[in-house]
DNA sequence: CGGCCTCAATGGTCATACCATTCGCAGCGC
DNA sequence: GCGCTGCGAATGGTATGACCATTGAGGCCG
């Protein structure tokens, strides 16, 4: 009738609280929690409880823990590449295939670069241009090539000045590193450099639309 | 010069070929690991050691674990929730504002309903009609409305047959749920089932651009 | 002044024990 | 025969205490 007053977990509890406190921005990014041994007094269980809870907190991606005299667990700052780990789990659970994963790409980012292009003021477009230089310097190795293509897929992303966008993006990015190794073609690095380049002139142009079926 | 030979922790090795295991397929969703006492055997570690090592793979969504006589770690099956956690926590610590993860989710699903529209077969077209209905249902009642209404869209992104969108719009619907209560705004509720009607009518003509324009 | 060394703090692991939960199964009562 | 009850075993959750490996700070010595 009631819901139960006891958590299943202790650590689970633990879990929580830290959570709180970290979202409360009672702590915040680079702080160090107490040792372990201090939790668990403070919290009035064992240290494997405080373990547990940390551990869960770790794999989040919410801290990082150093070992050492200096060490200890530690606010991590916001990274993408929990998230990233989180999508390729549950990708290869659902065996979701690449090309799905290329398809949802092409969609996100058609849409990204349309906004980029509106929005992008002189720096974002500098930064770009500055990136497409470095992707036609290695055009002769296919593989570096590829990642510096990803790179500028990213900062692409960050120019449509959007958060989350640019995070998924960057989610997707992570999934198809792996991959490039199985799809070097020459034949179509030249191509994807000249595109490349032309989406940093429809962002200097502001030129939405043309950004959006460069994309596609 | 070398990579160490020794991982810095040991769980860390254990984490790894259970996920090995796992994706190599050796087990599958529903399958029953060995209790901890005897992988702490098997691996010639402590149980304490095991333990830290499932709550990495629990904490991941790879596993969930039973107590109880027939208890212990069980084989997931995929599902979306982590990630969505994931990414919710990430877009916390960045503090993404909700008018971007707004922005994000339309121009993915605008290009989901073009995709779904394509795609749809008569199942699925079904099924989005009989979601839709549902919404007319509850229309009264905004907040009980709203979610049937992100019902409807993940609904919509299963029907474009992609598993990675999916994942994406299922993600950004568990973000916006708890916000829906700082949204409830009766004059749309009615715009929005009509919309949502309409998509599905787009859906069954498979006319991409009516759906993609209908989402913005 | 600089390099080395000791040492204390901290996380990582271990062994053992006990508790709470859960399910199977035998025994009992109807 | 049927079903309920209660006991017991298996399992995860937690506690305690200990020891090891790592690491950085501070003092010592050349």
């Amino acid at each position: 009738m009631f819901t139960p007053i006891h958590q299943a977990r202790a650590s689970g509890e633990i879990v929580s609280q830290i959570e709180r406190a970290i979202f409360a921005e009672e702590l915040s990014a680079g702080d160090r929690l107490q040792s372990e041994r201090e939790l668990a007094e403070q919290f009035g269980v064992s240290r494997i409880t405080v373990r547990d809870a940390l551990r869960v907190r770790e794999a989040r991606g919410l801290i990082r823990v150093k070992v050492g005299a200096t060490g200890g667990a530690f606010v991590a700052d916001a990274s993408t590449d929990r998230v990233a780990e989180s999508l390729s789990t549950m990708i290869r659970l659902k065996r979701m295939t690449l090309s799905e994963l290329a398809e949802a790409r092409t969609v996100v980012e058609a849409a990204t670069a349309a906004l980029a292009a509106q929005r992008a003021n002189a720096g974002a477009v500098s930064r770009l241009a500055q990136n497409a230089q470095q992707g036609r310097a290695v055009i002769r190795e296919s593989v570096t090539h590829a990642e510096a293509s990803m790179d500028f897929h990213v900062e692409l992303a960050r120019a449509a000045g959007n958060e989350v966008l640019y995070a998924t993006v960057a989610a997707y990015r992570e999934l198809l590193v792996p991959a490039l190794r199985d799809l070097r073609n020459p034949s179509t690095v030249n191509k994807t450099q000249k595109i490349h380049e032309e989406l940093v002139e429809a962002a200097r142009r502001h030129d939405a639309e043309g950004a959006r079926e460069l994309m596609v």
